[in-house]
DNA sequence: CATCAGCACTCACTACAATGGAGTGCCAAC
DNA sequence: GTTGGCACTCCATTGTAGTGAGTGCTGATG
């Protein structure tokens, strides 16, 4: 914290007795800076090669651990062929370019948020899953049946398991989905059910309740009715519906029904949120109090989701620390990807782990899990549509 | 422990030099048998009631303060008008019998598990909410509305708001309910989707996969061929379908779909689960893998189900340490409660917490949102059935 | 004989030094 | 620029009292 400031000042005038640290920060600086800018002199690059190596063997090694990583632990590190005395020399400078923090003086050093995040983006899309996990989701999704909720629940548990993250699936919405079907069904005198089938398979109800009794003919009659006017619409796009003369009982129906379609379109707005293996994060950490934190947001689906949605949306893969809004989730990072029916974003998976999770592991299981799911629900669709 | 052995063991030899000790524990033991199967010296009782008010002392103190309790803090409860020396004595039978236990010596005392059940045994159905959250309750249930999973579902969330435990609803199974409309959709040449709709307003549908193309006609035939047979008996319990004859495409398909039926009879089998406010377990414990373990076993829906109605059926509302099965809930208890409509049990709710929860509001809580919910399904269920 | 004041005792908890060791920053030398 | 050496820092551990809440036992008492 303090070297931070100390870095980030502008070098009018040494503070205290650090007049021989201020002299060395400030060239360190400016050639980082250099670096970027212009074409960098060789020994420079090489200096930054080693930096890069040294950052990622104390990235490694903590996530490993969980222990702040001293300079002696790196040495043998591959890329870095020098002393202790040199690491500790560039870690000192990594310290002041906010890679690295110390817990205390004389202590090892532990990565910041933007040291993992450096961590994470030079790491690329290079890591694949091992042979069994792939196996694993291979047989998965091979056996995965039955109706898309259930499947994907699954999948949230599945994905936790492989990456001992807890998991988030969120499904695809049914908005731009046509109607194929819509039925009314009585349950009671006054009472029915609006049931309506949608092309990607999903089914949606709304009970009805009418203010007379109403018989089960004008219940079909008003269903045929708007029938006409709903199927092969999505459920906000539908016509008007006609007003039938000297019907004022049919015509009442009618309307309760479309009052229940517009709770159905706006529950097909809304995405479904699943979530697996949350007693994860109760491994992941050892203070109760962020475990206590972390689940309270779990329970919120509609911050999950906007959340999942917002790290997408800028266009990363991973949010780390705070980089997504959420205080709660400083501690943790998340790892998402898009799940894509024919180029189209239909889904979200992400994981939610501490940040010190296996970037490479939960990011290949996101990336290869993501793309399976999208294959599978591509299969499903592929066979309507020509109907 | 030990205290318990020597309390158990025949009165043949003293041990070691516990004589004074031993002479002690027997007339004491003798007493509290006689007390039970004679006329009681009024003396005794005097004396029962007072340990048993020294244990309702202990334990509700331990529930407040989570700090074993000593003897001066009890000599102020109601019912304990004696000097603290003596409450010390009644302590020690207590922890003798097993009620209490010391965490180490020169500690206070905590309540054992059979502890807690004595102080819930003693409470009766005494105690009721405050009026604050009765209103609550009223409220909620007045709003409710929509469709019985999300209400359901809000309900976990609204006990567990009231008690802060961790809350489980488990729903009605649609074992027993009618089938009110069956309907086959095509999606696409070769699948489509069963459709059956309950008199319980429960929607369930299956996917069915043909490997013929099969036009919107058969399948419309079928599923009058299948309604003919299943509407208005339950799924497992239909008629035998007649074959047409010379029909071959036609039959393949209702063979189809009286696998779907059997997949969706397999499903209206299955209870339905919610969970609500398991961050509560966070704040409840201060081991970590504590939480841990409950989050897995709250993660095994087949268990969490199982478990209750195991509790419902022995006849207890309170399940407190290792009174049911399970190892990994050894530091928790559960309260359940039956809901039931028009004397039928067709759900439970269960609140689970440590094993210091606070019992009378958690059972309060429990029978009255019990209640209300039964009451709230039967309106629903009222207006049915007569049609 | 149940009750109680008194007393010795136990033992977790805290505070406080002392020690060890992992790790650092600095510096002079290569 | 790199390195070995060195002084230094500070956490973690250990040991040692001291404190206090609480107990069990005992002998006195109505």
């Amino acid at each position: 914290m303090e070297c931070q400031q100390l870095a980030a000042m502008p070098s009018t005038f040494p503070v205290g007795g650090a007049l021989t640290r201020m002299t060395k920060t400030v060239p360190e600086k400016n050639r980082r800076d250099t670096n970027r800018s212009d074409a960098p002199p060789s020994s420079s690059t090489e200096m930054e090669a080693r930096k890069a190596a040294i950052l990622n063997a104390v990235v490694s090694e903590y996530i490993a651990t969980a222990q702040p990583v001293g300079s002696q632990h790196v040495v043998h590190a591959p890329g870095v062929s020098v002393s202790s005395a040199t690491v500790r020399s560039d870690m000192a400078a990594l310290e002041r370019d906010g890679f690295l923090a110390q817990p205390h003086t004389s202590a090892g050093r532990i990565p910041t948020d933007k040291g993992y995040r450096f961590f994470v983006d030079q790491l690329g899309g290079s890591a694949s899953l091992d042979t069994a996990s792939r196996q694993q989701v291979r047989t998965f999704f091979d056996r995965a049946h039955g109706e898309i909720e259930e499947m994907l629940n699954e999948t949230s548990g599945l994905l936790a398991n492989l990456t001992d993250c807890t998991a988030m699936v969120v499904g695809p919405t049914h908005e731009s989905s046509a109607v194929r079907s819509l039925q009314i069904v009585g349950l009671g005198p006054r009472l029915a059910l609006l049931v309506v089938v949608l092309a990607d398979g999903a089914v949606q109800k709304q009970s009805l309740e009418f203010a007379e009794d109403v018989d089960e003919a004008t219940l079909h009659e008003a269903a045929l009715l708007l029938s006409g006017v709903v199927v092969d619409h999505t459920l906000d796009q539908h016509g008007p519906v006609p007003t039938i003369k000297g019907r004022t009982s049919l015509n009442r129906v009618v309307q309760v029904a479309l009052g229940g379609l517009d709770s159905l379109s706006a529950a097909a707005r809304s995405d479904q949120l699943f979530v697996g293996g949350s007693s994860r994060m109760a491994t992941a950490f050892d203070a109760v109090d962020t475990v206590r934190s972390v689940l309270t947001i779990l329970e919120q689906q509609l911050v999950v989701v906007s959340l999942l949605r917002d790290i997408l949306d800028t266009g990363l893969s991973v949010a780390i620390g705070t980089e997504h809004g959420l205080e709660p989730l400083a501690s943790c990072a998340i790892v998402v990807a898009p799940v894509s029916v024919e180029g189209q974003e239909v889904g979200t998976i992400g994981l939610l782990g501490p940040t010190r999770m296996n970037y490479p592991l939960a990011l290949a299981a996101a990336r290869v899990v993501g793309d399976q799911l999208g294959q599978h629900l591509a299969e499903g669709s592929r066979s309507e549509g020509n109907r």
